[in-house]
DNA sequence: ATGAAAGCGCTAACAT
DNA sequence: ATGTTAGCGCTTTCAT
């Protein structure tokens, strides 16, 4: 087991102090006058040897630890997942790294991960905050953490954001619904007072409003357990017998939803049509294929990391905060298309 | 921003010595013979107060950071995602925190990820080795870091990992296909050297050769762009009109053949039967349902957290090392029923 | 039973 | 232009 090398071994070796060795390190020669031929002697050495400094006592010593905290729903959902994804790669090219977790929708496990995260000294935050963290995220802010929200924000809480514009989201599909001359549409949801939820239900009630068209929710516990999502949804679909479309409000309860249709042989969409929030291969791969609304992903992660970076590199508070809404993109499929259904 | 406190403040508020505050607070009271009174009172403050060590300070001084490094292959794969979850969970439950990343498959990257993480001081490492990491991960090792690999081991390198019973599982697979009257039978995989696909590619070859069948094996290369994927997977369907079923040897894989297969308007199981390596919601929601294979994943993740925290736990060199092979699920469904096929 | 003090590896204010 | 030195907050040896 090789001994680690320290900056005092190198400043040793080279007959020099360590603050000029740690000056060239981190790049202040110019600054501190140091002759250019002994940078090079003392980068050449570094290369040689390996020398690698000791990031647990800079960031002791700097307050600062290169380290960002990631906290989503849960990981293993493909929305997360492919989220986590992009905002990693972005976040190792500009030097982060990034600790994340699951929260589950669970406030009490969030605010645990919050105090772990701040015990870690992370530098900055990026959440889907579930429910009730309010509280804890205003501390954080006030602590000076700079903090960027996903998903969903928190009304109460004046932090910056990147969302999706749900209400027109589902306004928009509920529309195509109606166009296509579905008149009995139902909204299946997990029950939740998250903003984006909020605003998918809304946006759905809204163009059945519009159009004299009377709502139908079915609105579920979240929960990471399937059982608990397909049982709610077997039984209200097996109520429902007068319903010709239904909504799914995420790509969860979609995923579910559809294992319903198969397990009570409901024909899509002759029998019932169908929509869901987001678009993974599930959805493409179902026969018929599902429409779905696509959220842009790779352009959320783009967003919230370069937020994040801004506030990071700024150290003035005085910075503007920012709300940006991104648009989704409907793409029709045949569980939706009247067509479809005439044609068998 | 209130100001953190630090166990100096916790001593001096009550008096005595910030070593006695050190020795409470990490259960070393007894020991050291610290009155009950004491502890109490120190206890009772430090709660009120709500101090909260500075675990940088802790690693910097103990040389342990709690922190376990994850390395998988790609986050947003599912497979690797869920076991991920359910890794993250048992470290949490233990008191380690995970920093994770993707290799892509990347030697350099991966071997960039390795150096950060040693240089974040993680106490151990849990990994899907890509190939050609053989001698960093031995470095590591010799080094006295606790690596754990899964899914896929290196023959090289003498370490404990987790696996499932590959050869087997598509040996019993491929026979499986053979029993239903399959007689032209395709192997669609990842060209790779690792051990998980070599085994597979065996397994398959084994269940052709003891029925004297053909092997007609399709090797991709690795790569996260689907249309690289499903690009050769097309012309290799095109090309070979004779099969009779297709078995695909990763998740990812069996995603993009079940794209090229609707594309292609090719009828399962009568024009082409299916099986795919690993059990999600795509395969299960296809018409008709895929026979898949399931992996284990919670009995993998849990054996990983198990077998790291062991050797975390056991400063001894001397524990013996641990190859653990679990079994996986063939579950068959229609896409791999003649009878199915004779019923269209 | 409790405390003083050294030191983990680094940065930076303050010499020189 | 380069060096001395004082911490960052903690653990732990050695004294008392």
């Amino acid at each position: 087991m090789k001994k680690k090398l320290s900056i005092v071994d190198i400043a040793n070796s080279l007959n020099i102090s360590k603050t000029t060795v740690s000056f060239i390190l981190n790049g202040r020669a110019q600054e501190k006058r140091i002759s250019e031929e002994l940078v090079q002697r003392v980068l050449k050495f570094v290369d040689e040897v390996g020398y690698k400094a000791n990031s647990l006592a800079k960031s002791l010593r700097t307050g600062k630890s290169n380290i960002i905290g990631l906290m989503v729903e849960d990981i293993s959902n493909p929305f997360f997942a492919s989220i986590a994804r992009l905002i990693e790669d972005r976040a190792y090219k500009n030097g982060y790294k990034i600790i994340y977790c699951s929260t589950d929708n669970d406030t009490k496990k969030t605010q645990e991960l919050i105090e772990m995260f701040r015990d870690r000294h992370v530098d900055g935050y990026i959440m889907a905050p579930p429910e009730g963290i309010e509280e804890d995220i205003t501390s954080l802010i006030k602590d000076g953490m700079p903090v960027v929200l996903f998903d969903r924000h928190l009304p109460k809480v004046n932090t910056d954001y990147i969302e999706i514009d749900n209400l027109f989201s589902t306004y928009n599909a509920t529309r195509h619904l109606v166009e296509q001359g579905y008149k009995n549409i139902a909204f299946v949801t997990f029950s939740s007072q998250q903003s984006q939820m909020k605003a998918r239900l809304e946006g759905y009630k809204k163009a059945l409003k519009e159009n004299s068209l009377k709502p139908v929710v079915k609105e579920i516990l979240f929960n990471q357990n399937e059982e608990f999502i397909i049982g709610p949804i077997t039984s209200f679909l097996k109520k429902h017998k007068d319903l010709d479309a239904v909504f799914f409000g995420t790509n969860h309860v979609g995923t579910c939803g559809l294992k319903v249709i198969n397990s009570l042989s409901i024909k899509v969409p002759s029998d019932l049509a169908v929509i869901s929030f987001d678009d993974y291969d599930v959805f493409k791969l179902f026969s018929p294929p599902v429409t779905a609304i696509a959220q842009p992903v790779e352009e959320i992660a783009d967003n919230v990391i370069t937020v994040l970076l801004n506030k990071l590199n700024s150290p003035l508070q005085h910075q503007k905060l920012q709300s940006i809404i991104l648009k989704t993109e409907l793409t029709i499929r045949g569980s939706s298309r009247m067509q479809a259904a005439a044609q068998l």
